[in-house]
RNA sequence: GGGCGCGUAGCUCAGUCCGGACAGAGCGUUCGGCUUCUAACCGAAAUGUCGGGGGUUCGAAUCCCCUCGUGCCCGCCA
């Protein structure tokens, strides 16, 4: 409701301002909503008055009294009661009466589709998430990436859009070669069998860490030239191995292929456990390899020589460059402007004999060896979603480390001539632990099972000291706490923000947290138990209500303008922000209160707390927590 | 050196994109509230040079410039 009031309200205030006789560009940003508690200032308000003001040289006043005086005379909306002027702001008060019986009617009547959304014309949304690389554990960045991933695409599937979830694993890569070489080399047959994962990331491991510790001993100056030369000898030994398995496993050689396929199944057998236990599904598991072996890195790379976008450099290695000038609103489909020409980046090249010099960043998509490398799949996946899905965005949900990668392949993907598709890095910040940031080469890891246990032991803890809880329950209770403790926190703060990850912080459940959505959630499944038949909204008299009751309306009215912010910002911490307040607003609502016993409002009451209910019931649904009868 | 973020109460963070009326929460601190729909709760109090400086504006936490601090990226890895 005050979604339509809203739109209600600007077209009549730009109305109005003509017909008071100012000049005067009236957008979107004309009108505010405002807080309910603040009487003066009505639930609407608009500020427009000063820039008129300004403009023409009369006192703000004057100004908002005469168009507040044209609206009035041209008729309000029927849902606001009365339009007044203070200070220069023009506040426009709802009808309470209005507000409740058309809130309550919507919720009750639309249910679980309640701030959803029909859009006539959807978007067909493509997205990479959660994207793990096999041969490895999932840790706390991955929980991250997978809780943010599955609470926003659920947001933008409630917002009306198409959306194919694509579980974009990193299964491809000259990584892979130097696992399979370090396996051959070093490898245990029956430790694999044992424990895959922790093997295969032992292994991982030690290569990098050898190619390191070899890597600084070819700078140490100390060293001998002869010693030098021993140690540069055995790094290459082991590095070339691993490039070799890896064009092996392009090739489609046999042995490479069923060593990459054992080491990939046993990770994703690992991986969907913990998916299943954070209750996230994938519509599709196209990774990298799928790109490769299905033969659309080709496409790509035929597709690139043939439009005369890319160049060719050292070896068989091929590249698109990349402009300063071509980033500005790449993304943006309608907005976007790149030189594909390669005019200037020949002149450049001619004009500098290092590459490195030359004003333009090369984007690969062969490497001199004639193997493909990530921006090639990336490449290939545009071009697949496209021709497959005809997606009208294709988006990823990547860390901010790749910020620039992304602008990169954004460029390059306009130059390949993919003009018509919305292209949006959804970038998050890194999770660091209180001892530092985290790195899977030095072992310094949280893994995700790690965290789901602890939060499930805490849980099960505090049920236990509580008492309420019968022991046969005990245990899949504290699983949903414990997966709301986690939940909650991955989307609390704002994507772009880094955040530090502690354990014992995030597994209280006091305050700002998860289970304090869920434990106002569950108060309101109590008082409503607690009634004997289910509330009626013909039964509605919205004139009982006291301020209490209109505060708690006023919450439940604006979600899906919540809903609307996290479309347009592709997070989902506006919700888990809004919940945090509806709950706060409903466990005052029901302090100040009673509700069954209350006196002359008790069908309205109850009214209000299945709506409430039902707003928890949705908006803790979209970030994937589930709502519990009893806590 | 270049690029991209971030800097708001002791701590963790909203608000910034689209400038408006006294800058908001949670934790912690102090005080009060469970024979009354579950106290995983509620009420009250204290706490701020919105990193600093300049500019634009009737008006700046919000926009622009400079600066300091901090994180990440700058590989024919992903």
């Amino acid at each position: 409701m005050l979604y339509n009031l809203r739109q209600e309200l600007l077209a009549g205030i730009r109305a109005a301002t003509s017909d008071a006789g100012y000049d005067y560009e009236v957008d979107q940003s004309a009108i505010e909503l405002e807080d309910i508690t603040d009487e003066e200032k009505g639930e609407f308000s608009s500020p427009i008055s000063f820039s008129i003001a300004a403009a023409a040289g009369a006192p703000p006043v004057d100004v908002a009294a005469a168009i507040a005086d044209a609206h009035r005379s041209n008729g309000l909306p029927a849902e606001v009661e009365a339009v007044t002027v203070e200070g220069g702001h023009i506040n426009y008060h709802a009808d309470t009466t209005d507000l409740a019986d058309a809130t309550l009617s919507t919720i009750l009547r639309d249910g679980s589709e309640y701030g959803t959304r029909t859009d006539a014309d959807p978007d067909t949304i493509l997205a990479d998430v959660s994207s793990p690389n096999i041969a490895k554990p999932l840790h706390v960045g991955h929980l991250r990436n997978t809780i943010l991933s599955d609470a926003v695409m659920n947001i933008l599937e409630a917002r009306g859009h198409d959306v194919t979830r694509d579980n974009h694993l990193g299964d491809w890569g000259v990584q892979f070669g130097n696992l399979m070489h370090e396996y051959t080399e070093f490898g245990d047959e029956a430790t694999l069998e044992d424990d895959a994962i922790e093997h295969l990331l032992d292994l991982y491991q030690q290569f990098e860490q050898r190619d390191s510790m070899l890597a600084d001993l070819e700078d140490d100056e100390t060293v001998t030239d002869q010693f030098a030369d021993a140690v540069t000898e055995e790094r290459d030994y082991h590095a070339d191995s691993g490039k070799e398995w890896f064009t092996r496993l392009e090739q489609g050689d046999e042995d490479a292929t069923a060593l990459w396929e054992r080491f990939r199944t046993v990770s994703i057998d690992r991986f969907k456990q913990t998916y299943d236990d954070l209750d996230v599904a994938f519509d599709v598991w196209n990774g990298e390899s799928f790109y490769a072996q299905e033969g659309w890195n080709d496409v790509i790379i035929e597709k690139a020589i043939e439009n005369d976008v890319a160049m060719r450099g050292e070896g068989e290695s091929v590249y698109i460059p990349v402009y300063p000038d071509d980033y500005e609103n790449v993304g943006d489909p309608q907005a976007a402007d790149v030189d594909a020409s390669l005019d200037r980046a020949r002149q450049m090249r001619e004009a500098n004999d290092d590459l490195e010099d030359a004003d333009f960043d090369p984007f690969y998509i062969v490497k001199s060896d004639g193997s493909t490398l990530y921006g090639t799949r990336d490449l290939a996946t545009i071009e697949y979603r496209i021709e497959e899905y005809d997606a009208d965005q294709s988006v990823y949900v990547v860390a901010n480390e790749q910020n620039q990668y992304f602008q990169q392949l954004f460029v390059a993907a306009r130059k390949m001539g993919y003009n018509d598709i919305k292209l949006k890095h959804i970038d998050y910040g890194l999770i660091s632990l209180p001892e530092g940031s985290m790195s899977t080469r030095k072992g310094q890891i949280i893994t995700a099972r790690e965290v789901l246990d602890r939060a499930q032991d805490r849980a099960e803890e505090i049920i236990a000291e509580k008492g309420r809880i019968d022991d046969a329950e005990a245990q899949s209770v504290a699983t949903k706490i414990a997966l709301a403790t986690i939940k909650y926190e991955m989307v609390a703060a704002k994507r772009e923000r880094d955040t530090t990850f502690d354990i014992d912080e995030s597994v209280a459940l006091e305050g700002d947290t998860g289970p304090y959505v869920q434990y106002a959630a569950t108060r309101g499944y109590s008082i409503l138990d607690g009634a004997d038949a289910a509330p009626e909204i013909d039964d509605l008299d919205p004139s009982v209500f006291n301020d209490t009751d209109v505060e708690l309306l006023f919450e439940l009215a604006r979600y899906p303008l919540v809903l609307e912010r996290c479309e347009e910002r592709y997070d989902a911490a506006p919700l888990a922000h809004y919940l945090l307040q509806l709950a706060h607003v409903f466990n005052s609502f029901y302090h100040k209160n009673a509700v069954l016993d209350a006196e002359n409002a008790r069908t309205e009451r109850l009214l209000l707390t299945k709506a409430t209910t039902q707003i928890f019931d949705n908006g803790l649904g979209l970030l994937g927590i589930d709502v519990l009868e009893e806590m």
